[in-house]
DNA sequence: GCGAGATGCTTCAAGCTTGCATTGTTCCGG
DNA sequence: CCGGAACAATGCAAGCTTGAAGCATCTCGC
């Protein structure tokens, strides 16, 4: 039964290289399932954060989009400025704002200082839907499930996952 | 010196419950201000996630939820389950395979045993074209910044985060 | 001064996403 | 069997988001 001497060698080497190839081929795969698995938790997070603001958003007559630049709003801002803490576009934010002005809750003045620029200031509505809004968003969290501690671990993950561009 | 018995004291007490009252709200200021700061870096990265999404894709021809939607088409599926994994609604799988099925990627057949659904079944070139796409997403990953444990600790972060409805 | 490039805002086209209504099909209790 | 509830997919309206193009204004180096 022993086997011819030069033959079986050879296969038997070539065995074993697809072998490794098909066990590295496998893990790839793992590891890219479990990336995707983490990927969509941080889409659904996302999304979770979104969703809360809508519905805390719609019962004040507001969209997600809209509630994001009041909740911004406290002080005069340019459409940069504004669009830069809403981490959108500014042709994004002039979309948005062109919605907040026409239902009278901002209003778009000439910057003081800079003729290019507009200044966003609320009007008293804005101002008093603005105060709704915030001690709503304050009452319950979209992050209710985790701790003091467990926030600050999270907040230094994803601070380092974001580090590195 | 001494202050009147009674005055002052009903004043102390006063600016005692001013006081806390204060630090109160700079308490509750504090943890706004923290919530909204871990929001913005859980938005972040999920933007960025999709942005390492649409970087690969737009070098192929396909928007960021073309190729999304090709990355879950490993076999037949539903457009309810295609939707499923996209983590987006049925009529929005409608829209994006509609382009898909134009571009000859993907095609709708009817379901062997469900004549209300639709069978999504790749083409020669979508499947070639998953396949480019795949391996590019394979090659560099937006979670870079992470190690091994370090994605272990994110995943159960989010979890515990999610899990609470 | 002044002209070139940078900056602030807007507009537009294209695509994404959602919620709701509609149509066709299946499933189940009576 | 059959009538109604549940379900799959789609059509549609409204809104979000981005990127590129365009206009007004500012700023800096000469």
């Amino acid at each position: 039964m022993t086997p011819p001497p030069d033959v079986p060698d050879e296969r038997v080497r070539a065995e074993r290289v697809q072998d490794e190839r098909v066990r590295a081929e496998r893990a790839q795969d793992e590891r890219v399932r479990a990336e995707r698995a983490l990927c969509g938790l941080v889409n659904g997070l996302a999304q979770r954060i979104g969703d809360h603001l809508r519905e805390h958003a719609t019962g004040l007559g507001l969209t997600a989009a809209q509630a994001a630049a009041l909740r911004e709003l406290n002080g005069p801002l340019t459409m940069r400025e504004l669009a830069g803490r809403m981490c959108c576009e500014p042709s994004n934010a002039t979309f948005v704002v062109d919605r907040l002005e026409r239902q009278g809750l901002v209003e778009r003045r000439p910057h003081p200082t800079d003729r290019r620029a507009r200044q966003l200031v609320l009007t008293p509505a804005g101002t008093g839907l603005r105060e709704r809004l915030l001690a709503l968003l304050a009452a319950d969290s979209p992050l209710a499930g985790l701790g003091p501690e467990q926030r600050l671990a999270l907040q230094e993950l994803l601070e380092q996952a974001l580090a590195r561009p």
